[in-house]
DNA sequence: GGCTGTTATGTTTACGTAAACATTTGATGG
DNA sequence: CCATCAAATGTTTACGTAAACATAACAGCC
């Protein structure tokens, strides 16, 4: 027995050992010992700070190098009481945009020095968002995006943690938030006067799901645009962002002689809908001109090529991260809304109605 | 200037203020306080721990409700030595897979209690990719998953910190670490023999682009089939994943008049061939039958709806948290690699050849 | 009634870092 | 040649948690 205490003693000596059986990692304390300084000039030359001579600041990198060490982070955020992290809640990665504005904001946050911590909500309900909260509050995390719909988010339930600063992509809640999307109405505006200035009479709407801001705005925006111009909007149909849901939209649209043109509010459903147009021998753009909103990586290999809206994920995720660093640095309770312009790009889906 | 001290330090009192003026937050100590017990009490009540009494239990969750107490992630990882994330590395979310493999790893690691730190890698070089697990080294992360097509990870230069666990998608790299990835060779195989059996006398490929290993199984998995059954490949066509390489592609295919029957790496350059082959009159699935791969959400919407190779995505991902989970806990350095099964989805782009 | 064992709780300590404060060294100036 | 000061480096401490160890309280037993 002790014999045996012993040669684990021995072997513990040298590398010492973690709980659980894990490779133990060099600490300041060890880079110290072997660059003969104290920890603290060790920590002074691992954070950049000045007042180190050159030559013990070489030493301490050597030594460093030699015991490959690494900050540890943990500590790190504990004593500087921050995390150097961003934590995403977001409810799905199924649409392009909610991707692609991830994308961004991990991009955005990586050259700022954050890391970009994903939080999937399952379902988008209430409870479900306070739960991922809840989760995030105990979580490493300084600041939060939330890329959703966001009726959910109730800045009266929700009770955030004080030091947690929000920034919400699509959404309309500017007034408790910082928020940052699309400039959903000039995008909308551009693509139904791009079909009423080929000579449409009117424009129809495929708008997206009715829980959906976006939807909401861009369908608003059609209204509004439509009644500008002194035209009468046609009935609005429906669909849940998928080329399914727009196939469906479709059939029902062929059906309607009258309809010249269609705005659909994302590329998915555009396509469904052509598809539908197409299987009712209804020619796009020469029978129906056929406008989407997104400019998806594939829109411009649809048949036809699909004239759309493009959005700028990137410069939405970029601001993101601006914003709630801002909101961070200064700790000032920031709201308001930011929009980002989007752009018409005119493909073959769109022509002058038929005579 | 006595005053204004004086006013300050009247303000802090109460609620202790940290440094950058952030909003104190309530430390077991606090609780502890309130509660009239140890720190420790509170901790184990905080953990779930027996020995508690009823009564204690409640006085201590009752203060730690009035205070709003969450536990400080950094101090229990810097305690526990863990952080209970895992950290993802992706060099682009452009591709389907790559994102419904990432939401499936946040949700797989969400219900094991883990949170999922993203690694966006800019361009894929040895040199970027390196960099990536050297900022991860410091990052607050037990393991690592890589999604991603990767010669990039020569195990012998990166010399990952040792205690960091790696899975890796799509790569052959099953022999130092392991591999979770789609059954590319099974997909293929399915994909060219329906073809086949329909009665094309052989199978074109349009394939990915030459850096990535998915694209590489794919081809090799199609020369194969075709040798098994006696049949000559035609040349390969390459693309680059993008449905406009397709495209490009499919212009000329389409002046192939003995080419009837395609197999394309994925669904985007399907979609794009398609749109060639319909430009150029050759119709689809009558003269020339066209088959995708991965299955993404739009593929039954295109024209005509596209036959394609069901990925299973969210097993993947779901395999890939079991794979470093298990790593993890047993500190073994577990490899190989593991298949994840397809499923053939048969629609309208695929029919006999024409006679 | 003292001994043993169990259960509930308290005390001490260490995790790795970095701020705050302390000390040493060497240069400058009178 | 010593006082003064600045620069370089060292020492102490605290961040919040939880393991390890210590103690107290009480029940059961001979």
């Amino acid at each position: 027995m002790d014999t045996a205490e012993g040669v684990a003693d021995a072997r513990d000596a040298g590398t010492r050992r973690r709980r659980g059986g894990r490779v133990p990692t060099a600490s300041m304390a060890d880079v110290a010992r072997l660059a003969g300084v104290s920890s603290q000039t060790v920590s002074r030359v691992s954070n950049g700070y000045a007042g180190v001579t050159e030559e013990t600041r070489q030493q301490v990198l050597a030594a460093m190098k030699e015991l490959g060490y690494r900050p540890n982070s943990a500590a790190r955020a504990l004593k500087r009481g921050e995390f150097r992290t961003i934590g995403v809640i977001t409810f799905s990665l199924a649409t392009t945009g909610n991707v692609r504005t991830l994308e961004a904001i991990a991009t955005s946050a990586a050259s700022e020095g954050y890391a970009v911590t994903l939080l999937p909500v399952a379902v988008p309900t209430q409870d479900e968002v306070r739960g991922a909260f809840s989760r995030l509050e105990e979580l490493a995390v300084d600041a939060v995006i939330v890329i959703m719909e966001v009726h959910l988010l109730d800045a009266a339930t929700l009770k955030l943690p004080p030091h947690v600063q929000v920034v919400v992509v699509d959404s309309d809640a500017g007034d408790h938030y910082t928020v940052v999307d699309t400039d959903q109405a000039g995008g909308t505006r551009a693509a139904v006067r791009h079909l009423l200035d080929l000579g449409h009479d009117t424009v129809w709407h495929l708008g997206g799901p009715e829980g959906s801001f976006a939807a909401q705005r861009r369908t608003d925006a059609w209204r509004r645009t439509l009644a500008e111009a002194g035209r009468t909007p046609p009935p609005l149909v429906r669909g849940d962002w998928t080329a399914e849901s727009g196939y469906r939209a479709g059939l029902e649209l062929a059906a309607r002689k009258e309809c010249t043109a269609v705005f659909a509010a994302n590329d998915q459903m555009a396509l469904g809908l052509m598809r539908a147009l197409h299987e009712r021998d209804r020619r796009v753009p020469e029978d129906v001109s056929v406008i989407g909103f997104d400019d998806i990586a594939e829109a411009g290999s649809f048949l036809p090529p699909l004239t759309t809206v493009h959005q700028d994920f990137a410069e939405v995720g970029r601001l993101c991260v601006q914003a709630v660093l801002r909101k961070m640095r200064q700790d000032g309770p920031e709201r308001g809304t930011t929009l980002v312009p989007t752009r018409l790009v005119t493909r073959a889906s769109t022509a002058a109605p038929p005579r």
